[in-house]
This record gives C-alpha cells, sequence and structure tokens, in this order.
DNA sequence: AACACGTGGCG
DNA sequence: TCGCCAAGTGT
C-alpha cells in the first residue's frame, strides 16, 4: 500500500510523481538534519516516550506540549507505570494542557498494550490505531518514526506544505481532498528510503512548524520553493483553501470565591460529566445574561467583584467575573471546602484557575 | 459530515 | 483586543 499511487478504489491519482519530486524531499530531508529542533522525542527510539509525545502534541505546539512531557515521562516512565497510575496524579499532570480525553485514553490504552499485547506496545499502523486516542495521525506518526514503517502521515503542517506545493485549491476540509493530500505526501515520501519515512515525514511537519507557516511563510529559504506551484503563482498565503468559521457565541459566567477560614468552596466534576471530569472547580455560572442573583440556588449571595478574565472554547467565548461570595445556607450538594494550600495538588478546571488569578491580580 | 473538545501564542 | 490555529480523535 505505501508505494501504491492509486487510490483503492482506482481511481487515477491526482497529482503525478517524478524525479523531480525526489530532487525536492531531498532537498527537504538535508534541510531538516540541518535546522531540526532539538526536541526530547527526537533523541528516543522508546515507542512509549514517542507515543506520549505524538499524543501530546495533537494540536498542542511544541512549547506549550515540552515542560509536559518531561514532567509525564518523569511520573509515568513505561505502560506499566501508566496502567498503574492514579486518575487524580494522571489529571493533575495532565492539568493546563487542554484536551484531557487524552490523558484518560491513554490509560485505557495502555491498559489495552498491558492485556492484549502482553506489554509490548502494537507496532503496526493496524493495531496502533486500534489504540484509544490514535488516529490516522498517530498511528502514520509511530509507525514510522519507531518502527520506521513506510506510512505518510497528514497534520496540519503536512495539509499546509502540501497544499501549496500543488497548488491544491479545493476545500482542505472535504475528505476526498484531504486524501489527495495524504496520497501526494505517501507517493513523495515513497521517493526516499522505505525505512527513513519517519525522518520524511518529520521533515515535512517541522517545514511546515517553522518555514511554511500560515502567515507570511519564509518562501525564500524555502527548501521546497523551487517546486512550490502556490510560490510560483504567488498564492501561498491563499492555501490551504478553508471555508469561513462561524461567529462566536459571546456569553457571561459568575464564578464565587466562598471562604472559610483559609478554605474555599469548591465540587469536584463527576466522573461522567462530558467536559473535564474530575477535575475540581469554584461555583460558577454561564449564560448569556446574568444577574447578582445567578448563583443563588446553590445558596450563594454575590459580595464583590474581585476580578475579570476571558476564557473561550470552539465557539464560545466567556467574559468572567470573580465575586467574593458568601454561602447562606449549607453545604450545597456536590461541594467541599478545599484548603488553599491543597489548590496545586489537584487538578483545577482552567476557568477556575483564571478566576483565581484575577482575583489575586485586584487583591495585590 | 459536522461538532465538541482546551489552551496559549501571535499579528 | 480578537480571530486564527496548532504534530487530531471520537461521535
Amino acid at each position: 500500500m505505501s508505494s501504491n499511487t492509486q487510490t483503492a478504489s482506482g481511481l487515477p491519482q491526482r497529482y503525478a510523481a517524478g524525479s523531480r519530486d525526489r530532487q525536492l524531499v531531498a532537498a527537504l530531508v538535508r534541510w531538516y538534519r540541518r535546522h531540526r529542533r532539538d526536541l526530547p522525542w527526537r533523541e528516543t527510539s522508546d515507542p512509549y516516550a514517542i507515543w506520549v509525545s505524538e499524543i501530546m502534541l495533537q494540536q498542542t505546539r511544541v512549547t506549550a506540549a515540552l515542560p509536559y512531557y518531561v514532567r509525564f515521562l518523569a511520573e509515568f516512565p513505561d505502560v506499566d507505570s501508566l496502567v498503574r497510575a492514579k486518575e487524580a496524579k494522571l489529571l493533575e499532570v495532565w492539568s493546563g494542557l487542554g484536551y484531557y480525553r487524552r490523558a484518560r485514553q491513554m490509560q485505557q490504552a495502555a491498559r489495552v498494550i498491558a492485556e492484549q499485547h502482553d506489554g509490548a506496545f502494537p507496532n503496526t499502523f493496524e493495531a496502533l490505531l486500534a489504540l484509544p486516542g490514535v488516529g490516522p495521525y498517530t498511528a502514520a506518526a509511530i509507525a514510522s518514526i519507531a518502527f520506521r514503517r513506510p506510512h505518510a502521515v497528514l497534520d496540519g503542517n503536512v495539509i499546509r506544505v502540501i497544499s501549496r506545493l500543488v497548488d491544491e485549491d479545493g476545500d482542505v476540509t472535504r475528505s476526498e481532498v484531504k486524501e489527495a493530500l495524504r496520497l501526494k505526501a505517501q507517493s513523495l515520501g515513497d521517493t526516499g528510503a522505505p525505512r527513513r519515512f519517519g525522518e520524511f515525514n518529520q521533515a515535512v511537519m517541522e517545514l511546515g512548524a517553522t518555514l511554511c507557516v500560515p502567515r507570511n511563510p519564509h518562501c525564500l529559504v524555502c527548501p521546497l520553493a523551487s517546486g512550490c506551484v502556490a510560490y510560483k503563482r504567488g498564492v501561498q498565503e491563499s492555501r490551504p483553501v478553508k471555508p469561513p468559521k462561524g461567529r462566536t457565541l459571546e456569553l457571561e459566567m459568575v464564578v464565587a470565591v466562598v471562604r472559610r477560614g483559609s478554605s474555599l468552596l469548591m465540587r469536584q466534576r463527576p466522573a461522567d460529566e462530558a467536559l473535564m471530569p474530575g477535575f475540581w472547580e469554584l461555583p460558577e455560572e454561564a449564560a448569556e445574561r446574568l444577574d447578582e442573583n445567578c448563583l443563588q440556588d446553590l445558596g450563594i449571595q454575590l459580595v464583590e467583584e474581585l476580578g475579570r478574565f476571558r476564557h473561550g472554547i470552539t465557539f464560545r467565548s466567556y467574559r468572567g467575573r470573580v465575586y467574593r461570595a458568601r454561602l447562606a445556607g449549607s453545604l450545597p450538594r456536590g461541594y467541599d471546602w478545599i484548603a488553599a494550600g491543597h489548590l496545586d495538588k489537584i487538578p483545577l478546571t482552567t476557568v477556575t484557575r483564571k478566576a483565581l488569578k484575577a482575583k489575586l491580580r485586584v487583591q495585590d
């Protein structure tokens, strides 16, 4: 499959491959070897460590993932330690990185590896794809980087680099267009050494992350410039083509700081909650419009505004206000008093971390 | 197929 | 400030 330039359905491939491509790929790999960033997951051949890095890098920048990667591997150095990890510890280590489902899925995958693969890391694209949290991108990345198998990755970087290279003008959110780009990436990688496909994949991604960036790409120093159709036509800034985004929904949010001595009123989100299960948070309410009575159902009366913050999730944008508040009735269901000194030992939602930070700013 | 999921950096 | 978007996956 890897060297097949036809689609499974027998459709003709969309972009031609030739000896020109081989030269471009060679130039790209030379550039990569010279300019690649020193990153810890590039210094290991341990499939487990490479898997951890690939999961963390999903929709996440290298600079954001870096400290988490180091901490995670120190805390959970192998499959076995991840299987045995306490959920609270896992979430604490992941807290702040985002997409928290990834952490739980990693533990599920670790269990699958321990139980169904006898602890040996799966080493084929198909077996990797079967792991929770591992999709086509991550399976191809691990297969090529850790196991030297010839599978092209398709991520945001590859989409950008290849769509510019061939001047793809179709909407890259469409699956047919993405598949055409993936096939082109595969055929490019197939012009090089099969067991170096991982290096090719990383070279394309590194190019996308550092030179072939969304705005103001550095085409003058790009190793692919001589073969880049979009650059030739001067339309590189207009590739890839994506549909316009819908408008974001503006919402208000109120967060209450209720103190008892040096403790704060907080609740742990239920384990079956869709959004950030198991995380701790201050009492909060969100709606289009909120007044000072908004937390009365919990018996909470707002006293004084302490600070403001903003928070956005997908298409929703929250304007948050933090209030000093007091508890009129008894302890609301699901709530507890948490010692302030304990806050750095439990996983907090980002809204709560932002609220506490906004409050500190005001009180300083 | 279209959405939801988090967060931070950049122009 | 604000929108874009980053080494995607699951539903």
